[in-house]
DNA sequence: ACAAAAGTGTTGACCGTACACCCATGT
DNA sequence: ACATGGGTGTACGGTCAACACTTTTGT
C-alpha cells in the first residue's frame, strides 16, 4: 500500500542554549557544517530523520551526538517548511530546542563535530533560516521563563539566589528588584535551601539551593501553574 | 546536488474549530476519508504537501478546499512524526489549527468532501492520532483564550457581551461572574460598542459589539499583551 | 403586570511594587 | 577596619473576587 504524493527530506535542527554563570551570558551551541552546501559555515546542530526513527528520537540522537547528553530539556518548537529554504533541495526541518547545563557538555563529543558555544551577542552568520530559529528560541525563552521552571535547566544542580536572579536579568535584559525577586521565587516553595554556601563570589557566601522537581511535578498534576511576576 | 537521506511523506492536518452560539457548543470539522487505508472513517481535514508548496500554503489550500475560507485564523500547532503513526507508510504530519465563524463555512464545498461539524462532546472515533490532535487543540484553546483575542474568531463579526461570556464559559467549562467578566473585557478597550441591539434572545435586547482588531494590532506592536483573568 | 434576559457598583482581601539598611566574612 | 556582595521588612496603591438588585420591553 502506498500514497500518491511526493516525498520530502525531513531534518531535525536542535537549538541548544546554555548559560555561563560567570559571564552572565546566554550561549548557543553551533557547529561547522560538514556537508555541502554551506560546508564549513556555522549552523545549528542537526541532521536528517531516518526511515525508522521517530522525530523525537532523531532529536535525542542529534543532541547526544553533539553534546553527549540525554535526559535533558528537549521540546519541539516549530516546523520550517518553505520550498526554497534549502537551495540543495526540498527539506522540511523540525526545530527542537534544548536547555542544558553548560558545564555538562561533553567536550570531546562537541570537539569531534567542531561544535562550540557562541554568545547571543556575538552570533556569527548562520546558514539557511537558522537565525530565525535562534530568534524564535529567544522569544520562547522569554515567554516560558515566567511560566515554566526552565531556568533551572540552565543552572547547575545547586545554585545561589543571586545566580538565579542574574539569569532572569539576562533573559529579560533588565534588573529586577532583589527583594521582590526573592519573595516571588521563595513564595513558590519550589526551592530547597541547602546547608551549604557558595563562597566563590563573595566573602559572606551565598546559600545554595536546589529545585524541587518532584514537588513541581506533583503540583503540576494538581493543576498548578508557575506564574512569576518579573 | 542531493542529500543522502531517506525521503518521507509530509502531510498537513487542519483542526478546524467553530462555535455554535445558539447551542453554546464548540464544534470540530471532520470529514470522511476518501482514500485507503481507513476509507470512510472520520478524520481531520488534511492532505499531502506538494513538491513545490510551502507548508503554510498547503494548510491554506486544504482549509480552502474544505471550507471555502481564506484569511482566517490559521496557525501551526505541532508536528506528529512517529514511525508507525500511519500503517500505510511513514508520514510526518504537520498539524495546523484554525478558528472560523461557523456560519461562514461554505456548505457546498464542505458537502463535496463529506465534511460536517461534530460537537466536542460527541466526537466519533478518529483515525490515526487525530484524537490526540483534537485534544492538543482544546488545550491550546484554553491556554490562548486568555492571552490572545482568539474568541472573536469564533463569534460573528458583531456579537453581544452575553454571547462572548457564553463562549468563555464554554471554553473553560465553568461560569464566570457576569459583572467581573464585563469589567475585564471592557477594560481592554478593544471592543467597539455599536448602536444596535440583538433582540433574538431577549425582549430587552443586548447591545452589539465588534472587536477593534486595528487597535489590537497597534497595541501589540507597542508590546501590549492581552491577559484576561477569567 | 409579569416574565426573562441585560445591565450595573461597592467592598474587603490580597498582591505587586517601591524603597534603604544591616550582616557576615576574608583580607 | 574595611570592602564586598548577601540578605532582610514595610507601607502604599491597585487589582481580583465576591456579592444582589434594577432596567427594559414584548406579550
Amino acid at each position: 500500500m502506498t500514497y500518491l504524493a511526493p516525498k520530502i527530506w525531513v531534518s531535525v535542527d536542535c537549538l541548544v542554549f546554555g548559560y555561563d554563570t560567570n559571564a552572565s551570558e546566554l550561549k548557543v551551541l553551533l557547529f561547522k557544517r560538514e556537508v555541502e552546501p554551506f560546508l564549513g559555515e556555522w549552523s545549528l546542530i542537526g541532521g536528517f530523520v531516518e526511515e525508522e526513527e521517530n522525530l523525537e528520537n532523531a532529536a535525542v540522537r542529534i543532541l547526544d551526538n553533539f553534546t553527549g547528553l540525554s535526559n535533558v530539556f528537549l521540546e519541539q518548537l516549530q516546523v520550517f517548511g518553505n520550498v526554497n529554504r534549502d537551495p540543495a533541495g526540498r527539506v522540511v526541518s523540525v526545530l527542537y530546542w534544548s536547555l542544558i547545563k553548560i558545564h555538562d557538555l561533553k567536550k570531546d563529543k562537541a570537539k569531534i563535530h567542531g561544535a562550540r558555544w557562541f554568545s547571543l551577542s556575538e552570533l556569527p552568520d548562520l546558514i539557511l533560516d537558522h537565525k530565525e530559529m535562534v530568534n524564535l528560541g529567544r522569544q520562547e525563552l522569554i515567554t516560558d521563563a515566567k511560566l515554566k521552571p526552565i531556568g533551572f535547566e540552565l543552572l547547575p544542580q545547586e545554585f545561589t539566589l543571586p545566580q538565579l536572579k542574574q539569569l532572569y536579568d539576562t533573559i529579560y535584559g533588565g534588573s529586577v528588584d532583589d527583594r521582590n525577586f526573592r519573595k516571588q521565587i521563595l513564595k513558590t516553595e519550589l526551592l530547597i535551601k541547602l546547608d551549604k554556601k557558595d563562597k566563590s563570589s563573595s566573602r559572606k557566601g551565598a546559600f545554595l539551593y536546589k529545585f524541587d522537581s518532584e514537588k513541581y511535578k506533583q503540583l503540576s498534576k494538581e493543576g498548578y501553574h508557575l506564574d512569576l511576576k518579573i
